[in-house]
DNA sequence: TATTGTTATACTCTATAACTATA
DNA sequence: TATAGTTATAGAGTATAACAATA
């Protein structure tokens, strides 16, 4: 049990301002696209793979904890005509999650505001080289993070079904 | 709409990182305590607030997002009794959360494994310079975004009453 | 047997609005 | 009139376990 000043003010600086930057995109995703943060990340995703097609599986791994839970945003984001699910011809028991034409309207009315909420919110407050030094320190952050915390079918394996 | 490489680098890293360190310090605190991140968090600010003790109004401003949801959150303490609720002397309106005996105990009891997440989870991958750097960066931006969210009682104010 | 995805279900948490009481 | 706190209520999200289908 150590931890100095600075690393005690670091990690509660890390916490309250993920937080708040994540209260902040919540807010404007909701109302200039009926999203929320989560499902943005998830369409976001998608828009970026190639031909805007992932596996569930792989898309839970990014980002929603349970299987359950993807099924859920997925769902709701297919209610919304966003993203349409169809089975996969390779692997049968698999579904793909395909972002629509107009799951990337909705991305694209709503990347400006949501690039000048974090512009505003986080990098008007730094120059250059602590952007530069945040990036580095935080993605070795990360990286550790990841190799710490388990998949959704490694914790789907360890317990019980999800 | 700008945002280079090594922004938008630091802008996901501290998004991935905060949500990870959460979801890794929330299992260990319901392992360990009983509790979650956010309560713990509540008992934490008693704990170091001059005779343990807060008004509603100002933890829920520190913390919670909605004033209901603290009495929430403190009715969940009270009733494992963590906290108590006394009024007020000097202002018959206000009440006092209190943390107990048994509220700071459990707060030793999962305070080191809480440092040791913290530490391995975010400090191993960190040099000294590192994290000076990474406090002094994500500090500004902490105190910058503060600025642009609202407080309960504003949020209360502009809308309907919560 | 293991994996993929869904579903049923129960639970936690959150927020809005209405309410009481005090300033 | 404004503020402090609670409550009723309804909605969103989450996770566990059980399930069917395929590998």
């Amino acid at each position: 049990m150590a931890l100095d000043e600075r690393r005690t003010q670091a990690f509660f600086a890390l916490m309250e301002a993920g937080g708040l930057l994540e209260m902040l995109m919540e807010e404007q995703l909701r109302r200039e696209g009926g999203i929320s943060y989560l499902q943005f990340f998830l369409l976001a995703r998608l828009a970026q793979a190639p031909q805007g097609r992932m596996r569930m599986t792989d898309l839970a791994d990014t980002v929603v904890h349970s299987r359950s839970g993807l099924t859920y945003q997925a769902g709701k984001l297919e209610d919304s005509g966003l993203l349409r699910r169809e089975p996969s011809e390779e692997d049968e028991r698999s579904v793909s999650a395909v972002i629509t034409d107009e799951g990337r309207q909705v991305l694209e009315k709503v990347l400006p505001g949501h690039v000048e909420v974090v512009e505003r919110g986080m990098f008007d407050a730094l120059d250059d080289a602590q952007a530069a030094a945040l990036a580095d320190a935080l993605g070795a952050v990360r990286d550790r993070l990841r190799g710490l915390t388990p998949s959704s079918s490694e914790r789907r394996r360890s317990r019980g079904r999800g």
